[in-house]
Order: C-alpha cells, then structure tokens, then sequence
DNA sequence: GCAGTCTTGATTGACGTACCTCAAGGTTTG
DNA sequence: CAAACCTTGAGGTACGTCAATCAAGACTGC
C-alpha cells in the first residue's frame, strides 16, 4: 500500500483532480459540500501532500532575513557563524537566508535600518533588538504587509509576535541564583553581579529572576548593587579585582553578560584561597576553558545553532500555515559545568 | 541569479544532460576528463542538487527500524512517543519508520529477532541493545548487508558502528558526582548510589564516572556499594527507606536508573530535617515534579526527541552519502534543576 | 426562460531530477 | 582493418503537486 495521492483522493471522493486541488490548496470555487466530501476523503486515506512534489512544483523560494547586533563579542561571533551554516543547509532546502546588521546604540537608526528592507521580497525576519516603541511600530508594520516576524535571543513582548525563539531569561537569572547559592557552600556571604547595562532587556530580567531566588532560597547571602561594564571585557577585569580585593566575605559573582574574559583573568590572578561560587552566562571557548581551569563553577547558556534552526522553522512554518511541535521548538536554558562540557573527547 | 540546474551544468561543461546525470549519480560510462570538467563546473556554477526534485524522482521510500527493549519504564514510553512522533513527521519525508521490540533479559532471543528483519527492506537500524558477541555478529551482518546501523542511548562500542547517538555516560555519571558533592554541602558523610544492575552497559559507565570524580574531588564522602534495583520502583522506594533509616551521616544519594518514583516516595516520607543531595537520570513526569517539590536536587538528563531525530538523520545520511553537522547530532548531557525545567509558565 | 454567476470537469504544462533506451561516434584490440 | 568495446548525445517518461485554462453544467434572480 504505498502513499495516496491526489488522484486516489479524487478517485474516492467521486470529484475531479482539479476540484481535490481548489480543496487542498484552499482556492475558492468549490460549494461547502464538496470541501466535506474531499476532506472526508483525505482522513479516510490518510493523504498527507508530499512536500518534495508540493515544494518542487511551487517553485517557491522563501527569504528570511536575520537582523542582529552589529556588536562584536563571541556570542555574536557564534550566532552568525550558526546563521551562515543555515544559509548553506537552508539553500538545498530553497530558501535564502541573509543577515542585516543594525546599530546597537542609536535605536532610531535601528529602526530606519529596518524600514529599508523590501518589504516584497521578504517572508521572514528573525530580530534580535532592544524593544522601543518605534520599533514596535514598525514590527507590526511588517507584519502587516505579510512579513513573519519573530524575536530571537531577546524577546519583545509587546510587538505582538505569537513566537520567541530564546530562553525564558527570568528563569536563567533563577537557575544562576540556585547554582551560585548552592554552590557558594555558605550560608552567609556577599555575593557580586556584573552585568552589560540595566538597561537591555535580558540583563535586567535575568537579574530579576536571580534577585528573586537569592531573596527565597539564600537569605543569607547580601547582593550587590549591579556593576555595570558595557559588556566590555577589559572593564569586567577591572571591576572584578576590585571586587575581590575589598568584599573580604565575598562568596560568589554572577556575570549577567559578556566580556568574561576579563573575568576569567582577575579570577585567575587572585592568590587568596576563598572558596568563590562563579557562574557566568553564554558558553564560548572562553567560558569552556575557565570551566576547565575551575575558575567558573557553572555556565548558564543557550543552544544557539539550535535558536538559528528554530527561528527558520517558525518562520516557514507561519508562512506556510504548518503547525510546529512546540517541544521541538523549546529553547533549553542549559546549565554546563566542569563535567558535561559538550565535545569531550572519549565519547564511550 | 537562480539557482543552478543540471541544464546549466551541462551547457558550461558542454557535455550532454545524460552524462551530467552519469556524474552526479556516479554510473558508470564516463571519461575520467569528462568526469573532472563536470564537476568544475559544479563547482564552478555552485550547483546543488534539488533534494526536493531528487526525491521525488527518485520515488526512494526509506524505511527505518527502531529496535528498542520491551521494558516498560517511562523512559521507554517517552522513547517510543519520540518515534511514533517522527514516524508522523518523516512519512512527509518519504521515510517508513517501524518500532521493534526486543526481549530485555535473554541475550540469545534477542539476535534471532534482529535476524528476523528482512533484511532487504530495510535501510537503517537504530538499536539500544546491550551488547554481546552475538549481537555484535550480527550487526556486522547486518552493516555488510547494506543496512545503516547506530545504537542509541547505550553505546555498542565493538560493533564498529561509525556513530553513536546518546550521550556519554562516563560523563554523565562524572557529572552527577559534581554536583551531588557541591550541593550536599558537606565534605564528609556518605553517599547511596542505586541502580538497575551494574550488567547494565551505561549504569555500569555512570557509576564509574560518579567514583571517579568522588575520589579526585570529594575523598571526604565514602560512597556505598551499588544497591541494585532492577529499575523497578517498589524495591527503589523499599531500599531508599532502608538507607534513610540506617545511614545516619547520609549526605546524598544518586539514582543511576530508573524506578525513580520508589526514591521520590520514599524521601517524601522521611521526617528528619538532614541536607540531602539527590541527583537522579532522566526527566520524566515523575523526576520533573520531584524536582519542583524540592525532593531531588538535580537531574542528569538526554533530549530524547533530539536522540531519535538525531538517529534518524545520520541513518539517511549514512544511506544517501551525504556529510552531517557534527554539532547538531552531538547529544548533550544536560541539567535539570527546579528552576530550568522545560515548559516553565511565563516563558517571557 | 434568459442572462448571469457559481461550481465542477477535463486537460495541460511546468518544476528539477532520476533513470532508461537507442544510436552515433570514438578508441582499443587482435 | 574490422570487430568489440567504451564514451557520449539525444530524447523520452516518470515522480506528485501546483496553477492555469476552457468548457460545460447547475444554479440564481428577474
């Protein structure tokens, strides 16, 4: 019994091939009737339309554009560098996928950015920005003209995107507070958090979610004001070992962003032998080798390639009109330590 | 600039469509030189063949067997629903996929179901078996036959099989053992570690690495003997209780297998006020609302629907020739915690 | 009952590749 | 130098769906 086609369907529903297909592709021209008896026809035979003919004969070529940070940091590094492997597996699959970059300062411009894309020849944006009102406008702006839109990394909730492709920040700003509190191995102590700025999205709400936690489940160990370093690595070292040197009862630091390797360097450089809980957000060659080293005790990180994979199979899917399995959609926020750092050798 | 086609292949090389076609699927009748100046112009050109167009002409129906144990265990229920899953997903694909079961104790019934499958009809075989040299045998047999064959979840490491899908287990138990040390929050006391039974190829390989890493990190906790438990949740939860009651200095306990319902039981019975650790394997319904409940402290756990997709993609790889990302099909040993459980309310 | 619209059938030609046949050249071998 | 073989060209059909056409029958309202 191989698989029924559209002539089996039109055989059994007693109509012609022409009329199965005004159903299935939902062309006008068929009374309501009919639609019964052909769809009566497709879950008796369970016809399922063969996406290589189906796509082949659409001759459809879809076209996706990633808007990202013009930032440079190792997490950029990566989530282009997973852009570019999905331009290339994507290309077989016909869709073309491109990268804009935008401003990472000037909000306005970001927005101007965004309004140069050709509207036509778009079917999906993936966008990863700060949330401002104009860029909520112009979202919805593009959604309205057909454009799929979906937030990657960082989510933007008011822009009415039934769709964000990330982690649930708030619970990666908790997952830190439990390891670090666990792990600190103190009921008492003062505990440091180094962030890019307060005033993106995610930094702040994964402080939220660790403020909470902290609050809940270790009463006991004092949070410090936010120390803000742009994400800058050579300021995170700065700040760090000052940080060190003068919280004489300092049990822990969480670094909310990036620039860890000045983290890394100020934690590999201090002589005392306090035992320090360290965890850290985004797992690049910098934060896998100071797991390694034992100077950061656990990374809180997300799948990127899998983010990527996922934003082009939301936005075909909504093209498309296909259902997703949300499980394979679900961003993980993934806890490494020392022990499950992916690409081990001896793979028994 | 559309995407290439055989048509232009042939016109740049300036050979016919036949032998274009001759080339690319390698028959046999073509010069060496002519070979050569087609492929240039693949290159050349960036050609890539349509797999939509591909498939579809080439009407190829794969079919692919799971062989899996009969045990009923929710891993097992949570197994068998990934692939009924892809069974739905893939017959878009044109890939047939057949579940197989196995019998779970008799080594000997277990080969001669596998030489059941007809061969012939077969494309891939993904298989969680443990391994004996009869079953090694076979799948020997069954690979010079012209069947893919991968083990899934545990390793079959002498069957020269080329992949493997899961995770590393030695690590996993390494894993396990840091944070059942950093979270018990004491350098000394004792630790149960309960299994199915050390014949187990991977509980064998977790308790392995769990001792490992207790001995290098935490000498001060004295591990106990393997208290087999054949997985079966009644005699978990009767030896749990045993172990509460009589170990007084217990500080942690690691389940290795599964009955983990018989530990979450038997610990929210208990009614002393002793830090315990509890890490145990595999997210399921029962583990994930220990977690929340406070009852477990971490769990050791592998995306299994990333397992049967991952096995599903390296068999028609493997059949079809084709080169796959490394980084997507490495499995990941991951970390549940309370506060990172999958499927939170208030994905912000 | 007639013009007009709505519904359906019949048919056709893509889409890009796979796979087959037949015949025409070319090259080697004895 | 002819028979045998190797290489290549030309052309066709098929895969399952999409999309469009034209024609004809079935309704509707007036």
């Amino acid at each position: 019994m191989a698989r029924p086609t559209v002539h089996d369907i039109a055989r059994h529903a007693n109509v012609s091939l022409a009329t199965v297909d005004r159903v299935l592709n939902e062309r006008p021209g068929v009374r309501a009737k009919t639609i019964e008896r052909v769809q009566e026809a497709v879950s008796a035979l369970g016809y399922m339309r063969d996406l290589h003919a189906a796509n082949l004969a659409r001759q459809r070529l879809y076209r996706i554009v990633f808007a990202v940070p013009s930032i440079r940091s190792k997490f950029m590094e990566q989530l282009e560098a997973e852009i570019h492997r999905a331009q290339v597996n994507q290309l077989a699959e016909r869709c073309r996928i491109d990268i804009v970059h935008l401003p990472s300062t000037d909000t306005h411009q970001l927005v101007t950015e965004l309004a140069r894309l050709e509207v036509e020849s778009i079917d999906g944006l993936a966008i990863m920005a700060p949330e401002t009102p104009r860029l909520r406008d112009q979202i919805i702006h593009l959604r309205q003209a057909g454009v799929a839109v979906v937030p990657i990394v960082s989510n933007l909730p008011n822009s009415g995107c039934a769709h964000f492709v990330g982690i649930n920040n708030v619970g990666a700003g908790r997952t830190a507070a439990l390891l670090l509190g666990r792990f600190a191995g103190t009921a008492t102590g003062t505990v440091a958090v180094i962030a890019g700025s307060m005033a993106q999205h995610d930094h702040a709400e994964r402080r939220f979610g660790f403020d909470l936690v902290m609050h809940e489940q270790f009463p006991g160990l004092k949070v410090l004001p936010t120390i803000e370093c742009w994400d800058r690595a050579e300021l995170v070292d700065l700040r760090a070992r000052e940080v060190l040197a003068r919280v004489p009862d300092l049990a822990g630091i969480y670094s909310v962003g990036a620039g860890v390797s000045g983290l890394a360097a100020a934690l590999a450089d201090r002589n005392d032998r306090r035992r320090l809980a360290v965890v850290v957000h985004e797992l690049t060659a910098i934060s896998n080798d100071a797991l390694r080293r034992g100077l950061f005790d656990a990374v809180i990180a997300q799948d990127i390639g899998h983010i990527v994979r996922s934003a082009v199979r939301v936005l075909l899917a909504s093209k498309e009109g296909r259902a997703l399995d949300p499980a394979q959609e679900r961003i993980r926020t993934e806890i490494f330590v020392k022990e499950n750092l992916p690409g081990d050798p001896g793979h028994i």
